[in-house]
DNA sequence: CACCTGGCTTTTGTCGGCCGAAGTCAGATG
DNA sequence: CATCTGACTTCGGCCGACAAAAGCCAGGTG
């Protein structure tokens, strides 16, 4: 749960800025948050039942209409949205004397939002609500599932080791990682 | 970025549903879902785009409506909000012939979403936009941050290897964690 | 003690998410 | 060829998120 503690306690540690985002109030252009250009795919919330139940392994328009409560006028409307951010693909499939249709299928973009998913379960069930509810665990060993923050040298990260530095259109691994 | 891959390729995997919740349909009690309850609590996007000032260490209400973006109205709002739900803690400081105000910084349930606000970041910073932005590093050796799923053992879990299951009002750690 | 300033609160209006119900449409069935 | 069904689309209507602007208040300054 708590990051590699070598460093001082983590009570009142932040991000620290480097480079030209030092000065936070210098660096004010528009579009350089990550976090926006997610939230503006990810910010509603039935995108993400929606996706929740495509991790759960419902495929079709009306299972996952019906599962995740939404109506079917919002359910169309948001497959569609998520298949043209690329978070879903959809599939024909055909079941024996019936038309051919569609099924939504986990896209890579989709796929990647693993850890995200996760991490929002992880926090969600540590709220305090009497109810109990459904969690994530490792099939093989059977321990409960959690999402960390490790670099790329697989160091694991606290806040206080985090440094944020601005980068300029490095071209982006992963986008075409088909 | 991909998870531990000694298993079958991740293209079609889905989380595994065990036990009672085997059958998604038999299972539709109300407030089960953690994602949801993080949600309601995490759903908007002033709380997001506040938190994320405060990570970057703005703890004034000054300051966080003028970095933010938002109106003085929402700021206000939201800032009591997440103090409400535990996000945030008042603490009263004192400038110089100034009187009392107080800032806001992370409390401990703020900043159990590290490793969600690091796993928003890496995703919104993979799509594919011409403009650059600001990108997260370990202080100590450079390389980029990514949140990444992991089990209590400490292995690390990719999607096939995913299972989840339903929990009868455990006690839940963490959340008196202080 | 009148004034200023910073930290909110209130008001008004717009926009988008969501629901519920009704309508559309293509293709299999009888 | 009429009918049915599943997958959407369209049409009000409600509600919460947010912006802009004005008002309020406590405490420090002249």
């Amino acid at each position: 749960m708590t990051q590699a503690t070598e460093h001082a306690p983590d009570d009142d540690a932040v991000i620290t800025r480097s480079g030209a985002f030092a000065d936070r109030d210098a660096w004010t252009a528009q579009g350089w948050c990550s976090i926006e250009r997610a939230l503006e795919v990810m910010g509603t919330r039935s995108t993400m039942i929606l996706l929740r139940e495509v991790y759960y392994g419902a495929n079709r328009y009306e299972d996952l209409a019906r599962r995740t409560g939404l109506s079917e006028a919002v359910t169309a409307a948001r497959l569609k949205q998520m298949v043209a951010d690329g978070l879903l693909t959809r599939r024909p499939y055909r079941e024996p004397g019936a038309r051919t249709r569609s099924e939504y299928v986990l896209a890579p973009r989709g796929r990647q939002l693993f850890p995200l998913v996760v991490a929002l379960m992880e926090w969600g069930g540590s709220l305090d609500g009497p109810r109990g509810g459904v969690e994530l665990a490792h099939a093989d060993c059977g321990g409960r599932l959690g999402a960390a923050v490790r670099c790329e040298q697989g160091h694991d990260v606290s806040l206080a080791e985090t440094e944020a530095r601005i980068v300029r259109r490095e071209p982006h691994r992963g986008a075409a990682k088909e």
